[in-house]
DNA sequence: CCATGCTACTCATAAACATGACTAGTCACA
DNA sequence: TGTGACTAGTCATGTTTATGAGTAGCATGG
């Protein structure tokens, strides 16, 4: 019961639909939560069924009928006990991590290049991170918006997102001189 | 299939038992990856039948009979192909960020107090992974090491791992410090 | 001399997560 | 005028991960 918890709390700020619940997840809830709409629909409907949260029909004129949902005081009150009780650690889970715990048995030139593709990708994230952070504070200073604003939560979480992919970033690039450094090396033997 | 690359990879600098993987993975393995001894047992049973591990019997004097395994040629090629898959990129998955992004509805102090745990478990952490590096690299400084070293693979994710954890505590103090200033700032009304 | 904890596992089951395939209308663009 | 992309979902199934319970001998400490 993990990804019930982080549907509803992002559902706190605003009604949602499945969809629009969906691309939020998509881009990664901020990053310590993915998942597919199909999960997040079937999840939406147990969350339903159990009264945490409620939907209500929007029809629309050109798009097709949608539910939008929002968290009810039974749905803050589990939000609250799930709080209460205490966490798992965190872990990374990555596919990366793995290949190169393995670096010194596979190719190289193949780890060289995911790493590449995943350093560019922890960019394009802190750019999004960037946006979201200065969109959420407006024009306050990012002290200031924590100490006065309201809905910190989600700058929160954006504030770990940023620094856990620019920690991507910064690894990736060293791994990578670490690996081209000794690939030279060995070339020259 | 990831828990099984998590494991080949694991098993790659050496013999290991079920029970000396259940204890390196309970430790996190460099951290990117988690699971319990049964799910370990159950990998290395379905990886020696896909004959990706062989395992030796190794009778004990005062102790149980053990198996230890190791990886077979079929199961390097395995890692090759897995490293020159496409990557799923990254994900956290933490509890305690879910709690946090509901910060603004849930009751301050729990979240403070599992801000606190976590910063200590991160410490604790951090220690950890200081102790295994410098283990790694013997006298010899890190970019000497990560240049000559053999088997730089656990170190480099090692590396990550420790950053990693360096950016749960530092955030974890910022998030604490942060809601505790908002709580003195309510306190006055 | 008995409780606790460590080594070393197995078996069964439950919960969570992921995937492919499908429907069906709207919109923009070439 | 047809192609692809977007909105807004459903259904069924498969894979992965997690948990509880149990076995059994040896070691350690009070």
């Amino acid at each position: 019961m993990a990804l019930r918890h982080a549907v509803l709390a992002a559902l706190l700020d605003g009604e949602l639909s499945g969809y629009e619940l969906a691309k939020a997840f998509d881009v990664g809830v901020a990053n310590f939560w993915y998942a597919q709409p199909q999960q997040l629909y079937a999840e939406l409907t147990r969350l339903e069924k159990a009264g945490l949260v409620v939907g209500r029909e929007v029809v629309q004129e050109t798009r097709p009928t949608k539910r939008l949902f929002h968290v009810t005081d039974a749905g803050l009150a589990e939000l609250e006990d799930f709080a209460a009780a205490s966490a798992k650690p965190s872990f990374v889970r990555d596919d990366l991590l793995v290949k190169v715990r393995a670096a010194d048995h596979v190719d190289t030139a193949v780890l060289i290049e995911q790493l590449t593709e995943r350093a560019a990708f922890a960019q394009a994230k802190i750019d999004l991170f960037g946006k979201l952070l200065r969109s959420m504070r407006g024009d306050r200073t990012e002290d200031e918006f924590l100490r006065h604003g309201d809905r910190i939560g989600p700058y929160l979480t954006g504030l770990r997102g940023l620094s856990f992919e620019q920690g991507n970033r910064d690894w990736c690039a060293r791994t990578i001189t670490v690996l081209r450094e000794r690939q030279t090396v060995r070339a020259r033997h």
